[in-house]
DNA sequence: ACCATTTTTTCCGAGGCTTGGAAAAAGTCT
DNA sequence: AGACTTTTTCCAAGCCTCGGAAAAAATGGT
């Protein structure tokens, strides 16, 4: 009924916690002082709450050798705990089932990958596969458990982050991950869509910090990601933001997806491919980096129907920008994936393709930020949101461990 | 460089000042224990609080002389108080400038419209012409001054809320209204554009509370307004959401903002007229109604070229929807304007667009809600909104209020 | 070495807002 | 008129944060 609830004491306390770790986050170490700047709470407030965390074993006191500079009494530095917890990313994709752990701090303990054919598995043997994984990465660093698991998916999932719609990298449909790996695991687990993930990386960043913008995969498919008012964009019914299906010509090629006409059907690695070599059927398997590093040599080299290939590629790809950019504004471009290594081959296309479809052409001049490691960036996005998730929880549950202390 | 700042009492107590106005609004009349009940309140904090905005003069208490049903002491009524303050909606619309002034209830005082060619008009006489609407709409009131004023403008805004920066319904660019209006109504003045602003007319609603949707306008233009995450959608840099500038084929119809292939290029009265009268310029002056209405009637009539000039029409918007849809996800859409009235004619090419344009044609069978009145809508939208602002305002300023007591 | 200076941290009382329970108020029902 | 029920008010208590004072820990100068 009513929109607005209240808030209380708690409220209060919750949300200062959170702004100190957030601020911990942002800037690795600090000190009590510093946190008193940075968030506006006062000295005593911030050193009650810095020494409440440090109970809670959420923070820990550096011991700093370093003679200061300054005259005065020097801040004691404060960092997160790395021990004070331990998150895991996992990556579903096609033929592969990767992982990374990292500890509270956001430090890298381990990573693993599985090539395994997952296209037939249900979801009985899927999460068991993940629980698998997930144990060997914690035996690699001698843990004992782990407190949140963020399990990345190509393809569509639940808004409850309960579990997988539909993925290319398997055939069934309706997965559900999170409950029954949750209980293998004894931590919580969000299942989400690794492209509507990736902002998620950026969330501590200082570069990034308040600024809104896309992460943008082109490869084997193409995905978007959405930060926009501050917040990682997610949708009520899906994981959204399903970039390469905006209808880019109606009635145009033919995508995966059994529609016409999709970003995809131009823009995706088979795309090119299929475009490249004259065919317009949809290929069976993926189509590797390796030939795609090919099919762009070939274009650089003067191949007519390469070079166009990456043209219509970065054509549709404008396009569905432009499209974009008038519907919420122009935002600056993270792009990853086999598309940000051909970027030189699509980069003048694109720019073409938001000039002819946004208002006065808003948004051609929009910078584009290069990643080439797609893989990290999904572990780093999965990761800062696991910790995110953490925060939030240990900024609540905190009120019980003032008592213990 | 931080992002979380702290919260403190303060806040609370604003906070907490809100959810009670917040919850008048919604139900019109309540009692103290009722905001208790609906806002997770003690009923001594609500009683507080009450307290508090009565005395402000904000809440008045109401002698209901009904006999109560139920046993025990009866709740006292609280209401908003309508003479706390005055609002107005003012509207600036190819050759018309109208207005609505309300007061702090939301109960509509005076209505004024103005058909004036203001076309040539400069920054100047535009602020004039709009001092004097709010002037003779508080004489017809025979109240004194103006409390907040929101001013809704066909055409794109600037996202500070301080002016416009084209409109459909002047030559001139870049037109600053809010601070010079401001100055001489001594009111705090905000410019939005009309269609985006549009949900804020649900804002308290019942039926859509805590629902996302979009609304739309199709007219003489093509327009939307986007609620999202229980926000009113507003961009960074303009107005945003020009749905009606969303490509929808390249290279495609030539459209009045200069670009090809724009919705509004084939849904707009003026896109529609061409459609069926077999031309591809776009006329100079915008196409009355009365000529939609008679073109909507040779469609339904079996007049061949006006049947596919709306088929054309809702297909375009079907594929802007579905783009919409695969991008956000698919909302309930509240559509008004001309399109309105044509509703048979599209509808069935509209959910026809969508099919083919998202994934799984999610999103086809999405609720249209039709509203006749557009004046009314923008009116009610631009109220709202400026009651919200005082209200943020009022609940700020009660501190002092309250030492005043 | 020693003391003044500077800067950070801790400690303590005060103030503000909400809470929960008790008391008061204002009706209905028998 | 008295019993009962429900709403409202009143008051002590609990949690935060804030501001200032005191303590702590380093540097710089003599």
């Amino acid at each position: 009924m009513s929109r607005l609830a209240k808030t209380d004491a708690d409220m209060v306390r919750v949300h200062n916690r959170l702004a100190v770790l957030d601020h911990l986050r942002r800037v690795g170490t600090t000190t009590r002082k510093l946190v008193s700047e940075a968030t506006g709470l006062s000295v005593s407030a911030s050193s009650a709450i810095s020494g409440t965390l440090l109970r809670c074993g959420l923070l820990e006191e550096l011991e700093d050798d370093e003679r200061s500079i300054r005259r005065g009494r020097p801040g004691k530095s404060l960092a997160l705990c790395g021990g004070a917890a331990r998150v895991a990313a996992l990556k579903i994709a096609v033929g592969e089932v990767t992982g990374r752990i990292s500890d509270y701090a956001g430090r890298p303990l381990a990573e693993l990958r599985r090539e395994v054919d997952i296209s037939g598995e249900d979801g009985d043997r899927l999460v068991a596969l993940l629980a698998e994984l997930a144990a060997a990465l914690l035996e690699r660093t001698g843990l004992p458990d782990l407190d949140k698991v963020v399990v990345a998916v190509q393809g569509k999932t639940h808004s409850d982050l309960s579990g997988i719609v539909w993925s290319p990298a398997l055939k069934h449909w309706n997965i559900e991950i999170a409950a029954p790996l949750s209980q293998r695991l004894g931590a919580d687990v969000s299942v989400l869509n690794d492209c509507s993930l990736m902002p998620e990386a950026f969330r501590w960043r200082p570069e990034f910090s308040g600024l809104d913008f896309a992460t943008l995969f082109v490869g084997f498919g193409v995905g978007m990601g959405l930060k926009i008012n501050g917040a990682t964009f997610q949708g009520k019914h899906s994981s959204a933001v399903e970039f390469g299906h905006i209808n880019h010509m109606p009635h145009g090629a033919l995508c995966r997806c059994g529609n016409r006409g999709c970003v995809e059907a131009y823009a995706s690695d088979y795309a090119i491919w299929r475009r490249a070599t004259g065919g317009d059927a949809i290929p069976a398997h993926r189509i590797s980096d390796a030939v795609m590093q090919r099919l762009a040599d070939a274009a650089r080299a003067g191949d007519e129907a390469a070079r166009i290939a990456f043209e219509e590629a970065g054509i549709a790809i404008g396009y569905g920008l432009g499209r974009v950019y008038t519907m919420i504004d122009p935002l600056p471009i993270v792009l990853t994936g086999s598309g940000a290594r051909a970027i030189d081959l699509l980069e003048p296309a694109i720019r073409t393709g938001i000039r002819e479809s946004s208002v006065d052409g808003l948004g051609a001049d929009a910078p584009f930020i290069l990643v080439e490691d797609t893989d990290a960036l999904v572990f780093d996005a999965g990761t800062a949101h696991a910790l995110a998730a953490l925060d939030q929880a240990f900024a609540r549950s905190a009120a019980e461990a003032t008592e213990a202390a």
